[in-house]
DNA sequence: GTGCGTGGCGCG
DNA sequence: AAAGCGCGCCACGCAC
């Protein structure tokens, strides 16, 4: 330990005024960069306590208990006009936000979670592992230790004695250990224009979770109560018609449905059992009463555990839902959202969208980027073809769709979806018999279908495959195989599976358009409005007698005709009363 | 009782 | 040669 990177630290507990004197004479020396971190009772700023404020540098570590000692902590963050570094800087920017009253200032605040997701998007990003492996692998035992201390005296982040040594103690290495990763990774991510774009995103995403969304708690709960008696009565009859104990045991329905005669071959991922996804009971429904049972509960379930339930337990006491945004949860740079999954909201079923509500005297404002994979796909290969498709006056896949099928292809008709499935299943190199699978068509069909895409457009093709070759060059090479983004990032691929890299080389770019907007509307003053990211669309949450002003200047903001070689256009809709009911 | 792999399914 | 990408969440059922 004596020479290790770590050997002549100093950790220090304000709990005396000499200790604060010290740490004020401290804070008065130069240096390149503070370190902050603070320690809650739970992960929520909303509803949990803060409970310590740790300040750093490279060498000092100092952990202020935030109720003693609060004012200390307070005149340090609002004093220092230096720059700051956080590890996942959104989380301590939230609780020093709403307890206390500091105004972060986002300009000279760094975060080395970005930049690791930037440095290397596939590996851990987590303060304990990058300490591990950029600082010293002893980093951690403080971490170890603390575990064991609350785990002998049965204390949790909110019990634990903040004068407990391992508590401060670790509370304290932690800013120190991020101004040293951020010496490590900063020289590494300074120059490339996504590290901008992504803190610029942290930002933004810290203000929408502050805001959060507004639900109809009652409705919500009402829903939720309808549904379970529903399910109540829907698993009796199971019971006492086919003397099943549980509807969503798939082995106890698969041993039902094969005792009375029902063929089932589709098998399971890992091939360890029959299937009984959607699909093959849609295949059955005729054949067995189970079959359609086994949906509805399974879809009733789903509606009232992931959605309804959740929406009603996360609520505040004012209804609104803080969920978790993740600016870079994804490896290809997409947002990741979680406590509601916001972005999986059913789009069809208004019993849970219609749980989702403006502020009082506002309305949402919703609105998406137009086929914004396809466009990117189109630029990005630069398929005349595809561009042109794009530049043409009618509905893409309309245009496309008569192309193949020659034939004239109007919206509402079946070879329209196909043409879709077909163009998104090139984004994702899926196979014809996939294209077969998802579109319910038969393989021949699929195959012509593909044929007649790769005839059309042979630049998709060849791009696909050119991305394909580079990354089999370089995992031949021992090299992990990447693509980049227009603002610099690589997303890498692990292993020899190579072929994700051309989905990847769509979906970063797209990831990146909506930050790029999501930073324009920033700068317009409109950011205040956002309240939710998902993956090609921005809602906000609006006052009623500008929100369509609103609707026209984002949309107008958001659209770039300049950039690639195809226009990327917006198009929104304002819902006034739920998420769901038009205006 | 808790953790974890599996199966299933919602969205883009 | 052939290849459907990215997430989060829940229930089940087995292992510890």
């Amino acid at each position: 330990m004596a020479d290790s990177p770590l050997s002549n630290i100093q950790l220090k507990l304000v709990n005396t005024i000499d200790a604060a004197m010290e740490f004020k004479r401290w804070l008065g020396e130069r240096r390149a960069v503070l370190g902050v971190d603070t320690e809650s009772s739970g992960l929520h700023p909303e509803k949990d306590r803060l409970r310590l404020v740790q300040i750093g540098d490279r060498d000092t570590g100092w952990a202020i208990p935030w109720e003693l000692w609060g004012g200390v902590a307070l005149e340090a963050l609002n004093n220092y006009t230096g720059e700051w570094v956080a590890h996942n800087a959104s989380f301590d920017c939230r609780f020093l936000q709403i307890h206390a009253g500091w105004k972060p200032p986002w300009d000279r605040i760094h975060d080395t979670m970005t930049q690791a997701h930037i440095v290397d998007p596939g590996r851990p990003k987590g303060l304990k592992p990058l300490a591990d492996r950029l600082v010293d692998s002893q980093a951690t035992v403080g971490a170890q230790v603390l575990t064991q201390a609350m785990y002998d005296n049965n204390w949790d982040w909110g019990s634990v004695p903040v004068d407990t040594p391992a508590y401060w103690g670790y509370g304290a290495l932690d800013p120190l250990l991020t101004c040293r990763i951020h010496e490590k990774m900063y020289p590494l991510v300074e120059d490339v224009p996504a590290y901008a774009l992504e803190m610029s995103a942290v930002r933004i995403c810290a203000g929408m979770m502050l805001r959060g969304m507004k639900v109809d708690v009652e409705h919500c709960t009402t829903k939720a109560l309808e549904l379970r008696e529903w399910v109540l009565e829907a698993r009796q009859w199971a019971l006492d018609e086919f003397n099943i104990k549980n509807v969503t045991s798939n082995k106890q329905i698969i041993d039902r449905l094969v005792a009375d005669g029902v063929e089932l071959t589709k098998m399971t991922e890992s091939g360890k059992s029959l299937s009984l996804d959607k699909d093959v009971l849609e295949a059955i429904k005729d054949r067995h009463p189970l079959a359609n049972l086994v949906r509805k509960v399974r879809r009733a379930e789903k509606t009232c555990g992931t959605y309804l339930d959740n929406m009603v337990e996360l609520a505040d006491a004012n209804g609104y839902v803080h969920a978790q945004i993740n600016p870079l949860g994804a490896v290809t740079g997409r947002m990741s959202i979680q406590d509601p999954a916001w972005q999986t909201l059913y789009r069809d079923d208004k019993v849970v969208r219609n749980g989702v509500i403006p502020s009082e005297g506002n309305s949402l404002v919703a609105i998406d980027a137009d086929q914004i994979e396809a466009r990117l796909m189109a630029h990005f290969s630069g398929d005349q073809g595809l561009i042109d498709a794009f530049k043409g006056p009618d509905d893409f896949f309309c245009t496309i769709g008569s192309e193949i099928f020659q034939d004239t292809i109007k919206k509402g008709d079946f070879r329209r979806t196909l043409t879709k499935n077909t163009v998104y299943g090139k984004c994702y190199c899926a196979g014809p018999d996939k294209l077969a699978e998802t579109a319910h068509i038969s393989q021949e069909t699929a195959h012509s279908v593909f044929n007649r895409f790769d005839y059309l457009y042979p630049g998709v093709k060849e791009y696909a495959e050119g991305i394909i070759r580079d990354g089999e060059a370089a995992y031949a090479a021992g090299e992990v195989p990447y693509v980049e983004t227009p603002y610099g990032r690589r997303i890498p691929v692990f292993g020899s599976k190579i072929y994700p890299l051309v989905n990847y080389s769509v979906q970063g770019p797209a990831a990146e358009v909506l930050k790029r907007g999501m930073a324009d509307l920033e700068a317009k003053g409109l950011s205040d409005y956002l309240v939710l990211p998902v993956h090609d669309e921005l809602v906000l949450d609006a006052p009623k007698d500008i929100a369509n002003d609103v609707l026209h200047e984002v949309e107008e903001i958001l659209t770039d005709r300049t950039t690639f070689k195809v226009d990327l256009t917006w198009s929104g809709e304002i819902y006034e009363d739920r998420w769901t009911t038009k205006a």
